[in-house]
DNA sequence: TCGTTACGTTGGCACCGTCAACATGAGCGG
DNA sequence: CCGCTCATGTTGACGGTGCCAACGTAACGA
């Protein structure tokens, strides 16, 4: 899915770049998902990329600040995930758990390192921010599920879908059942025996 | 909690250690504690024990292979946590979900090294038979929850503590929210809104 | 046209994981 | 009690890594 070389440039490639901050989180992205977020290296970034070593260091003070940024771009694409499930006609709040888990099982190295707690988002506030804004669609619907304890409604929903997705990207899940979790199927029949107790939240009878 | 130095072993200590092994599983674990398991280094255990950077290879073929042990460790640890926990009179489930969430909040590190994926199971058996046996008692007392689908309650039950545990050790919640969580009063609160739709499962009332 | 400066390169340092060769001494057969 | 064996620990080396310092290159505005 991820070419792990963006733009071979060759040997007489002009000096500058062009975007080369952009290509290194493309390189990076894919490295992640290839070996995992912990052995990802600049200079292997760099060496697919095209250029040399230390280049890297002119668009990011350090590795973190590297990784942080390729993180950055996976809360804009699940947050782009989550607009395009927002829109579903059915049930909003089912829909998004599923662009949730579905996400994670597309790109599980990608959601380790946004998740993992490697990054360190008190260091890097953009990171934070574009989370957040990630988020806001997921509170905003799990505000209006009606219950009568809203923030433990939402969080006993996000933690749910949370920790449905780690058991994806981590292998705990029997073949069969990280498949079911990929669809949306897992869930759907999770929430059907598993969900907020107050009354008439039954969907699709 | 953890000494980083387990014995320093003064600069004329005798050749042989007496129990490396179990030495360097404590200095690793609380490298761990203190760094985050990505950056733990093989050689930094080595000195806080006490050898030279390549005694550890006599015990551990790999780095990796040291981690797995730690990691192992771990499972057994939080498997007499859930011993302890399976012994309360009241709500069997419950006190199981609060163990495993105050054994993420206590071991931050321990817990995202057991369950970040860093290490794999599929290489490390021992490490998986450690899991299993550490979820032995988790998995039965989901059986009989008394669910029409046992599977997915049991699923949705792991999921949800599982989401909420990575959610504190990931650093995602705020402050008060994680403490909640650390003593077991939130997720007591999440379950009374959030939790199996089938009738009857509340234990001894 | 020419200087400023953003961008990229070369070279070096300390640290890391790992391999190979060697040193030590605990334990056992005699 | 001696001496051999071999598990255990040590020294030294190699390539790779993140990062720092010094330097080259060319895009661009005065």
């Amino acid at each position: 899915m991820w070419a792990l070389s963006t733009s071979p440039r060759g040997p007489n490639a002009p000096f500058h770049h062009g975007d080369l901050r952009q290509a290194l989180v493309e390189a990076t992205t894919g490295l992640i998902e290839r070996d995992g977020p912990a052995s990802v290296s600049l200079r292997e970034a760099a060496r697919i990329t095209g250029v040399s070593h230390n280049a890297p260091y002119r668009h990011f003070p350090t590795r973190e600040a590297l990784l942080a940024a390729v993180a950055e771009n996976g809360f804009r694409r699940l947050r782009a995930a989550f607009e395009e499930a927002a829109a579903a006609p059915d049930d909003r709040l089912l829909a998004l758990g599923q662009a949730y888990v579905r996400f994670a099982s597309a790109n599980p190295g990608l959601f380790r390192l946004m998740f993992g707690g490697d990054v360190g988002k008190d260091a890097h506030p953009d990171l934070r921010r574009a989370a957040g804004e990630a988020f806001a669609l997921l509170r905003e619907a799990g505000a209006q599920g009606g219950s009568d304890a809203p923030r433990e409604a939402a969080l006993g929903a996000w933690a749910l879908v949370h920790g449905l997705a780690h058991l994806v990207v981590d292998d705990q899940l029997s073949d069969d059942l990280r498949e079911d979790a990929a669809d949306g199927r897992l869930l759907e029949r999770i929430v059907q025996v598993f969900g907020p107790r107050t009354a008439g939240v039954r969907r699709r009878p």
